[in-house]
RNA sequence: GUCCCCAUCGUCUAGCCUGGUCCAGGACACCGGCCUUUCACGCCGGCGACACCGGUUCAAAUCCGGUUGGGGACGCCA
């Protein structure tokens, strides 16, 4: 079987949004899945818009979604001369001509159809002109008046558009440079592309790329259109939908593979399979199973994955991941691995994101004063200073690494002696040790934090206690 | 406006191609309960959909036609 090879082309024009990365990985995933080659290219013949900054925030995004790519990235403003040899070979065959129709005329005839209620296109006037290039020509595609283009696409079947829905579009600006949908033919045959996978609002271009390739004499590599990611407004995914750069999203405290996994099973699925590894993704994914309908982007659902991605993850990897979080968010910097990773397989269970991880582990790392307003009127009272102090003793009298079943026989045997509750004891105690009413558990926080912390935050609450009426 | 794509719970989806096993299954969210030192986690349960009309058929979520609705595209942007 011929070598599958795929390919994801963004224009550096912005950074990689959800809707790009959704694209890339379906790329990617076929590529992997048949072993075939998946290739970068961007896409920069938009001069004007196009910045190399935006070029390394896509590769960044993409390095951290795990989507490595096996050749380039290429770009097409290096690519002119390939673009110019494709041009002259139209030209020379009569498939393309030279067009001088001022572009402000153009747009106005195009206004003037709309307003008439009809389909605005180029209405072919230089096409028979025979024009020379000059300096201000563009190379038109002389686009089949009649007939039925139409190809079976690999996601939606049968498509088909009229001829004359098209037009003769431009192929070559007038400083030479190829327009989108002949350098995108030019590269895709180049490049050896045998699956094109892009978002179903390409569906319009791909009858205008299809004559092109047939007037090149190309092999055709199979068109497959993925449904489009949309935004709770059921509009397509853009800028205005908030912050949806994967990036964004990184710094937002997501996992690289809650992202992929979202991603993968929006307009696509494996019977009712929600959880995939890497492994499974390439495994089982086929053009077979996407869906034909568009998606609504679901960040709850994505906040479900990436809240279980971060319950599985083993305490020391997960410690990495949060340790840059506890700097940006609460100034601690270079803290001990061993010690975060305690932290973290604390709040695993408990924090959706790294950021609020970052934020439930403050008191890990800093006093917990000032105490919750409400939490301490209702706990840090004066009737709970002599529990609070019978705590502190018996702490005290507790071997220096101070063990969990230490702490639970204390406490347990604490809330008997008293006549107390387990947690009229243990709120107290927590708000104490927390500042707050919700913890995870005081065995394992006192553990962490060590004999003398937890003594010193006791002390501090009966302090605190004492001098409320 | 014209062309194209799409249509199952609020959302993501299974089922549709190869009609009966579907008075439609799973997941997120939501609601209730259990567990429990708090909060989470986990477990159990609940709510909730085949857009509509017509046709084909013994039988339609599944096939066909239409309607409606949604989306996309109509650049010397990609």
């Amino acid at each position: 079987m011929k070598e599958v090879r795929t390919r994801f082309s963004p224009s550096p024009t912005g950074s990689l949004h959800l809707g790009g990365a959704h694209t890339a990985l379906f790329n990617w995933l076929i590529a992997r899945h048949f072993e075939g080659v998946f290739i970068l290219r961007i896409e920069d013949t938009d001069r004007e818009r196009s910045r190399e900054e935006f070029v390394e925030e896509i590769l960044a995004a993409m390095r951290w979604l795990g989507l490595d790519w096996d050749e380039g990235p290429y770009r097409q403003s290096e690519r002119g001369p390939i673009y110019q040899d494709y041009i002259d070979r139209l030209l020379a065959g009569g498939a393309a001509y030279y067009c001088n129709c001022p572009p402000g005329e153009l747009e106005a005839r195009r206004q003037a159809a709309l307003a008439r209620g009809d389909k605005p296109k180029y209405d072919g006037r230089c096409r028979e002109r025979g024009l020379a290039r000059g300096p201000d020509t563009v190379v038109r595609f002389k686009t089949p008046l009649t007939g039925v283009t139409h190809w079976r696409d690999g996601i939606k079947g049968p498509i088909a558009f009229d001829n004359q829905e098209l037009d003769d579009l431009v192929l070559q600006r007038a400083d030479g440079v190829p327009t989108y949908n002949f350098a995108v033919v030019v590269d895709d045959i180049t490049m050896g592309v045998t699956q094109v996978i892009r978002g179903e609002d390409h569906i319009p271009n791909t009858p205008r790329q299809l004559v092109i390739y047939r007037a090149l004499g190309a092999e055709l590599p199979l068109f497959a259109h993925m449904p489009l990611m949309l935004g709770k407004d059921r509009a397509k995914l853009s800028k205005r939908h908030g912050a949806l750069s994967v990036l964004a999203y990184r710094e937002q405290g997501f996992l690289p593979q809650a992202l992929v996994n979202y991603l993968a099973r929006l307009g696509w699925s494996h019977g009712d399979q929600e959880i995939f590894s890497r492994e499974e993704l390439i495994e089982y994914f086929t053009l077979e199973h996407v869906t034909t309908s568009p998606g609504v982007f679901d960040e709850e659902k994505l906040l479900w994955l990436n809240s279980h991605y971060l319950k599985e993850m083993p305490p020391p990897e997960l410690a990495r991941a949060l340790t840059p979080f506890l700097a940006k968010t609460l100034g601690v910097t270079d803290p001990d691995q061993a010690y975060v990773a305690k932290v973290a397989a604390t709040l695993s269970a408990r924090a959706k994101t790294l950021v609020e991880m970052a934020q439930m582990a403050r008191f890990y790392f800093q006093d917990p004063r000032p105490y919750d307003d409400k939490a301490a009127t209702k706990f840090l009272t004066r009737e709970n200073v002599p529990m609070l102090q019978e705590a502190s003793r018996r702490l005290e009298a507790l071997p220096d690494p101070i063990s969990q079943e230490a702490l639970a026989q204390l406490f347990t045997g604490l809330a008997a002696e008293t006549g107390r509750k387990m947690k009229d004891v243990a709120q107290p105690v927590r708000v104490a040790l927390t500042g707050k009413t919700a913890s995870p558990g005081l065995y394992e926080i006192s553990s962490i934090l060590g004999k003398a912390k937890t003594l010193l935050r006791m002390a501090n609450a009966v302090k605190w206690a004492a001098g409320t009426k």
